[in-house]
DNA sequence: AGCTTGCACAAGAATCATTATCATCTAAAA
DNA sequence: TTTTAGATGATAATGATTCTTGTGCAAGCT
């Protein structure tokens, strides 16, 4: 709470109990959460809530770096609180997104590829979790 | 033409003139394209077709592997015709899309992250590409 | 304290990509 | 040629996201 609104004070974002609801729902959490699962955890606290103001919220904190919007599903867009770079596994059995940590190194590196310069790489991986795969084995 | 009905022969997929014209647009090119662009394209030797039809026979290229659905807009879905792993670099400035025909070597030989059992990897990279930087060299 | 001005919000409408429905047509097997 | 499962086109429906607008609040000024 203290801490979210430091973060809002240091990017000159007006601090509003909306803002904080939505805020404290990613962080410092690691949740992958879809626009639908935010509003639904800030709901009881504001009841009134509109889903365009949580949209509206979300591109704000977006601009100013707080959160990241990945796109591991087709579907429908993802949030998140963790904003230094790393990947993501999906599975297509449950729908789950998980956090992958790994280097993946020759590319990274690099400030270009065939010319062209690279601000931003994002890493997808799909398949099946450890979690899906536990439960075949019964 | 002829190689395409064979592609389709050997795939089990019944031959009709709009589906033909739809791989076409695709094959055996390198372009990235739209469902809207696609339907832009045969709408010429077909001028009824439906833009569903069109997305309904990308669903069904997409089931039997000749083609590749990719989402590095956020926005829409991009087709393309080579179904062969690589990977892909959007220009945020023209939106145009680039494949990016890297080995990110240590990710891609494992089966297993974390415990989850790896059937896809995309990597998905942003920046300015090589057309735009030189413009603005200008 | 009252006035002014600019956001912030809620509610609802609008947009736009994608899917679903369904009646009609057709490819291809017999 | 006949038959029939499957394909197509027209249209409606869905669902995520964005836009619009009226209201309300908050900070700065008089
Ligand atoms: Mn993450
Ligand atoms: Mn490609
Ligand atoms: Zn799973
Ligand atoms: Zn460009």
């Amino acid at each position: 709470m203290e801490r979210i609104i430091e973060l809002f004070k240091e990017r000159n974002i007006r601090v509003t109990p909306q803002r904080v609801g939505v805020m404290q729902t990613l962080y410092p959490s690691q949740e992958h959460l879809t626009v639908e699962g935010i509003h639904a955890k800030v709901k009881p606290q504001f009841p009134n809530i509109s889903l365009a103001t949580v949209y509206t919220i979300l591109e704000l904190f977006k601009e100013k770096k707080l959160v990241r919007e990945i796109r591991v599903r087709f579907d429908r867009s993802l949030y998140e609180s963790r904003v230094d770079p790393h990947h993501h596994f999906h599975c297509t059995q449950c729908g789950q997104t998980y956090d992958v940590d790994i280097d993946l190194c020759p590319t990274l590196k690099k400030q270009r590829i065939d010319g062209h310069s690279i601000n931003d790489f994002h890493g997808y991986f799909y398949g099946i979790c450890r979690s899906c795969r536990k439960e075949k084995q019964c």
